[in-house]
DNA sequence: GCCGTTTTCGGCCCGACTGTTTTCAGTCG
């Protein structure tokens, strides 16, 4: 059984636990050790060959020997006997908002719920208000919880995040009576996907603020609203909500609400430490809980709190609980990639094949944007249905690049397309063109758009032998996926990873907000075998221009550095980067 | 179930809001 698998499980057993009604810290240990499986930088096998699994912080005695169990025989009688004693439409339920375990626990044990349906029709009897800690109002939440999450997604994808979050924030910045804002939370760590949006906003007139808050426009239904906070729900269905402190809190509450949850229990960890005591209202000079401003630790920004607690300032897009603290404590938070740094895409479509622009409105476009390069890599002959190019029709498209290119000289502007092809990986590693055809190329990326159903060691495999091709200069999104869509072939990156090494083949972080692959949390990985990123927009319109800057948030939150990413070079330099792998 | 500058037992991050209570439990972030 795979790593990914094993940490589903844990997270699962943790869950069924607390539907027992276990003690809560353990069944955070599950968790947490699910979490210490995900960030793993070596393979488990390797591990539990090596006996080191227990060295693994939050994997004790207990845990190695059930993730050692499931790892060689695939099985965990604890788990399935676990699981067995709760009907399988139980866990389902915990998704309603309002619902956590204890009242689920309740609803099964006193009402025989068992699954969602079942959950409406004991509301709609008016059989949940009577339970002892449960009245109408409950009852009634319950039902626009199931109704709300049947008519409404719980994850969104970043770019549409950011879409409402942009212009919510200039109304904030705007109001007379807002000091400071930010969004927070995961959007503000750039998370692939996020469930709601966070806005931190400082105020000497919080009731004003959450008022205006509430009727911007966009908002379509206010959930809760406090002193302090308010969360409403925007068109769209996204969840939205806002905190508002003092200006003198702005700073802690912003570390605080950024999180991760993860990345907080350490922070406070650290503060008891030092015998400090750290909230959202500030860092105090105490082991008890107060907000005696005579105690409070003076942070005007978030930069100071991590100074206070020992450590470099940790960019937001790190705060995953991943290593942050080990490279903060030793001043070795890198100084990460920023999005003006790239010059240009090195994977995009036009016209040509699945693409809506055409070459000149391309070129254009991109050099009014103040790129350097682009590249067209349109697709190859055997993705028909995205009207891939026959070698003729590739031949005549690089006549035109050309034609487009020296008028591009003649005006004097640097900028340049760059011939290329997104080159279908076909079964067994051989790709869609003749190497006499790819080395005419300026960029070739090889992806997979076919064959999904193989099995991962015949995908790897596959990727394996295009990374091994001299003409291949990128893998393009590496598993296939779409984010809230559909999950990724299996393919061992790692392996992948190590055959980009051998061969200097680049990877690419594919910018689409809908793919972000390969995935951020492999990129440590891959740095350390000294494999360099291409961030690439795969634009199907001139529009997705615009996905560098998301690629590029991506791309911090894999600690990447101007360094590490190969579309950075201007021209001349990327031309030779182009040429060293085939000249190896 | 994990862990140790409080070290092998007794802790484990912390506060706001809601609803059902009348002082608090559950949920959420």
């Amino acid at each position: 059984m795979d790593r990914d698998k094993v940490a589903e499980i844990l997270v699962e057993i943790g869950i069924l636990l607390e539907l027992k009604g276990e003690n809560p810290f353990k069944t955070r240990a599950y968790s947490n050790a699910a979490r210490a499986l995900e960030t793993l930088d070596e393979p488990l096998q390797t591990l539990i060959a090596e006996n080191r699994l227990g060295q693994i912080r939050g994997i004790g005695d207990a845990l190695q020997k059930k993730i050692c169990e499931l790892v060689t025989s695939g099985r965990l009688p604890y788990y399935e006997e676990l699981k067995a004693s709760f009907p399988a439409g139980l866990m389902a339920l915990l998704q309603v908002p309002g619902l956590g375990p204890k009242k689920v626990k309740v609803l099964y044990e006193k009402l025989g719920v068992a699954s969602m349906e079942q959950l409406e029709q004991v509301c709609r009897e008016g059989k949940v208000a009577l339970l002892a800690g449960f009245g109408e109002k409950t009852q009634n939440n319950i039902l626009e919880g199931i109704k709300f999450r049947s008519t409404t997604a719980t994850r969104h994808y970043l770019f549409r995040a950011l879409a409402l979050a942009d212009p919510i924030l200039d109304s904030l910045r705007a109001h007379p009576d807002v000091i400071r804002c930010s969004t927070a939370g995961s959007v503000r760590r750039c998370k692939e996907v996020i469930g709601d949006i966070d806005f931190l906003v400082s105020s000497q007139k919080p009731a004003e603020v959450i008022d205006f808050f509430t009727r911007l426009p966009g908002v379509t239904s206010v959930n809760a609203q406090g002193d302090t906070k308010a969360s409403v729900i925007l068109e769209g269905g996204i969840q939205a909500d806002l905190r508002v402190v003092s200006d003198k809190e702005f700073p802690f509450a912003l570390a605080y609400f950024t999180g991760s949850k993860e990345h907080n229990i350490v922070m406070r960890q650290r503060a008891i430490q030092r015998g400090l005591r750290l909230n959202e209202y500030g860092l105090f000079r105490s082991s008890e809980e107060t907000r005696d401003p005579q105690l409070l630790v003076p942070c005007a920004t978030e930069d100071d709190i991590f100074r206070e607690l020992g450590l470099a300032p940790i960019p937001p897009e790190l705060r995953e609980e991943i290593g942050e603290f080990a490279a903060a404590e030793r001043d070795e938070i890198p100084r990460l990639l920023e999005w003006t740094d790239l010059r240009g895409s090195l994977h995009n479509h036009s016209n040509w094949s699945d693409g809506r622009n055409t070459l000149a409105e391309i070129a254009t476009y991109m050099q009014e944007l103040g790129c350097s390069y682009w590249a067209i890599t349109d697709h190859s002959k055997s993705s028909f249905q995205a009207n891939g190019l026959q070698p003729e029709r590739l031949r005549s498209q690089l006549e035109e690049i050309r034609r487009l290119n020296q008028r591009l000289e003649d005006e004097g502007t640097d900028f340049r397309l760059l011939t290329g092809s997104e080159v279908d990986i076909l079964n067994e590693g051989k790709l869609d063109f003749e190497n006499d055809l790819l080395a005419e190329l300026e960029v070739v990326v090889a992806s997979i758009h076919h064959g999904f159903s193989q099995n991962e060691s015949e995908m790897t495999k596959r990727l394996i032998r295009a990374a091994e091709n001299p003409c291949v200069h990128i893998l393009g999104h590496m598993t296939g996926r779409l984010l809230l869509e559909r999950e990724g072939y299996k393919v061992d990156q790692p392996a992948v990873i190590d055959a980009c090494a051998a061969t200097g083949t680049w990877i690419e972080l594919n910018a689409s907000p809908l793919r972000f692959d390969m995935d951020w949390r492999l990129w440590a990985y891959a740095k350390s075998k000294g494999v360099k990123c291409v961030i690439n927009c795969d634009a199907h319109r001139v529009e997705h221009a615009g996905f560098l800057r998301l690629g590029a948030g991506i791309a911090r939150k894999a600690w990447l550095t101007k360094a590490d990413v190969i579309n950075t070079l201007p021209l001349p330099a990327l031309r030779q980067e182009l040429q060293r792998k085939r000249s190896r």
